[in-house]
DNA sequence: CTTCTCACG
DNA sequence: ACGTACGTGAGAAGT
């Protein structure tokens, strides 16, 4: 037996690392003692955060307590992954700092269901971030183990990530390749990789105990804990993709980068990133650049590029000059690495053995709560056109639906605020109801046109939003003066939006800059920027109510079927024959009234691409 | 590490 | 009294 000791917060605790049959007996003595006294810490060393590459492994499972941790080298495999499978599955209260990914890890490499860890699963993580959901960048503690024990346990806890890159350097390994290669043997590897079970066994009951005196619902503990384990589920199902339609997808890409990229190299601008060669270069040939950056740069950004290409938003060419040759190559050539780079050669690079990527899904990431996905992102792929997200599959014999709701964040507004003129348009407005061209009805009366509703459309997301006339002057094309005249009617037609938004404000501020949402979020705000609350208050709702829509699409049995949630959407795969009866069913447990307000879900049924909603013929 | 840009809802 | 567009992930460039 090896053992490690470490002072966290005054006590002696002791890091023990079995080697032999005999050890592995005293590893199961502590066990079943530590499992009557209370909940068990669990985590797991891998060789990478690819979880579903081929030559990923799991190296350690870590068990703890307050005072003692276990690491068990799963690796050597014989007795010591059959003494760890063991011990996992008779753990009744598993504590986990971001279980998703351990849940993930067991599931692929231990062959545990993440079905049977998650029932038992509290995950410090999500006590943290419900506790103070902001980024270390935005001025929270962020939801990292390293800071979360820092506040709350021992601010000299040790920075167990940040101290193994040093080891791993001195291996001659870096970042990338430590993780798989380090020996273990070493016994820095072996101390962080207990410290950290002992690290999450403590900080589980005092961020219990911070929730229970910030008054935040078990309730809400619960339930982030069920979206977790949903999410989890879609990240292990993945998406199937066509390699035979992304690969060649990425090479044209990179060759049309290339081409444009040399075409820029003619014009002085070796860098189609650098803002300074780009400014520079245009102002040489006769440009006039007047949008600033927000550090007092020329603005270069697609915006400015665009008119000086004679293309408007659509690329499409407006014939009201000459095209600037050197602007047009730098929009083709961004265009065509972002997308060729961060999307399509992603899907090709990501894939498992069965030809699927497992993007990461992080159920809680937002300072709302929102979800976000990543590895390859694929919330955000390109919606103009289909070419990247053609790439994407349904399942052989399936076709695509996207279910999504309608105008959700206005609706959430309308309920929370209580809109009443909003309100009475959604409950008599039935399935096609239109709330921007109701609104512009409500102002100019029956004569409205098309315009008046893109006007009425800003300016309801102006206010969900909390922006000025001036923004969105600029982002609607349309006059400051006619914006501001369309805010003000706004107000009076919809006077419930401004009192809310100051009532909500106040709320904050006697709760020392914490808005409280109506599912029980805590929501900081920051003291310069508190008109952000209306938006606050209306996203985390919306990302709640989707939250609900996913629990009652697992009641009804179509988990199966989901693939990826986009905010105020869900892409599923079905098989073609149901299609129809199954899209109706993910319109009916994606619709429910939310404060009277009707929460309404269209689906779209596809083809057997994604592209297909996007256009694509297949 | 920060800034800028660009993809999404 | 006034005015403030919200939330993400990813990469390149420059400090």
């Amino acid at each position: 037996m090896q053992e490690f000791r470490h002072t966290i917060a005054g006590d002696i605790v002791t890091v023990h690392v079995p080697e032999d049959a005999d050890d592995l007996g005293m590893f199961w003595d502590w066990f079943y003692q530590a499992r009557e006294r209370g909940p068990i810490a669990l985590d797991t060393e891998t060789t990478g955060l690819d979880i579903y590459s081929p030559g990923f492994r799991l190296r350690t499972v870590q068990f703890g307590d307050a005072h003692d941790a276990w690491v068990i080298l799963w690796e050597r495999g014989g007795h010591f992954d059959s003494y760890a499978r063991d011990a996992i599955r008779r753990t009744r209260q598993i504590l986990i700092h971001n279980a998703a990914y351990d849940w993930l890890v067991l599931n692929q490499c231990a062959g545990i269901p993440l079905e049977d860890l998650a029932p038992w699963t509290t995950d410090t993580r999500i006590l943290a971030a419900l506790i103070d959901p902001r980024q270390p960048s935005e001025g929270g503690i962020g939801t990292g183990l390293k800071p979360l024990s820092a506040r709350w346990i021992d601010p000299s806890a040790p920075d167990t990530q940040a101290g193994l890159t040093t080891v791993f350097r001195s291996l001659g390994l870096t970042k990338e390749t430590g993780w798989a290669n380090i020996p273990l043997s070493n016994p820095t590897f072996l101390l962080y990789a207990g410290l950290d079970v002992i690290l999450t066994a403590r900080l589980a009951p005092i961020l219990r105990a911070e929730l229970s005196r910030l008054g935040v619902r078990d309730e809400l503990v619960t339930y982030e804990h069920e979206i977790a384990r949903l999410c989890a589920v879609m990240q292990r199902t993945g998406l199937l993709v066509d390699q035979e339609y992304a690969a060649p997808l990425a090479r044209r890409l990179a060759e049309e980068a290339a081409h444009y990229s040399a075409v820029a190299a003619r014009y002085g601008v070796s860098k189609i990133g650098s803002v300074a060669q780009v400014s520079e270069a245009l102002t040489g040939m006769g440009e006039t650049l007047t949008e600033r950056t927000d550090a007092g740069a020329l603005k270069v950004d697609k915006a400015v590029l665009l008119p000086l290409a004679d293309l408007d938003r659509d690329w499409q060419r407006i014939g009201a000059r000459e095209p600037n040759p050197l602007a047009n190559a730098v929009l083709r050539a961004k265009r065509a690495k972002k997308w060729g780079e961060d999307y399509a050669a992603q899907f090709v690079t990501q894939l498992d053995t069965a030809g699927r990527i497992h993007a990461s899904i992080n159920s809680l990431q937002a300072r709302t709560g929102r979800m976000s996905v990543s590895g390859p992102p694929l919330q955000q792929l390109p919606s103009g056109d289909h070419v990247i997200r053609r790439a994407i599959l349904a399942e052989p014999g399936h076709v695509v639906i996207s279910t999504d709701f309608q105008a959700i964040e206005m609706r959430v507004l309308a309920a929370l605020a209580d809109v009443k003129r909003m309100k009475a348009g959604f409950l008599s407005g039935g399935e096609k109801f239109d709330i921007h061209m109701y609104t512009a009805r409500l102002v100019k009366g029956p004569a409205a046109t098309k315009r008046d509703r893109k006007v009425f459309k800003g300016a309801g997301f102006g206010k969900v939003y909390g922006g000025g006339s001036r923004t969105l002057a600029r982002q609607t094309g349309a006059s400051e003066a006619e914006i501001a005249q369309a805010v003000a009617a706004y107000d009076r037609v919809f006077p419930e939006i401004k009192q809310a938004s100051s009532r909500w404000q106040r709320q904050a501020f006697q709760n020392r800059m914490v808005f409280i949402s109506a599912t029980g979020r805590r929501l900081p705000l920051d003291r310069d920027r508190t008109f952000a609350v209306t938006n606050y208050a209306c996203q985390s709702v919306a990302r709640d109510v989707l939250g609900q829509a996913m629990l009652q699409i697992e009641s009804a049995g179509l988990l199966e079927f989901c693939r990826l949630p986009i905010h105020d959407e869900i892409l599923a795969s079905a098989p073609k024959r149901e299609a129809e009866e199954i899209a109706r069913e993910f319109e009916r447990f994606m619709s429910f009234p939310l404060y009277g307000v009707p929460i309404e879900a269209e689906a779209e049924i596809g083809g057997q691409s994604w592209g297909s909603l996007y256009g694509a013929d297949y």
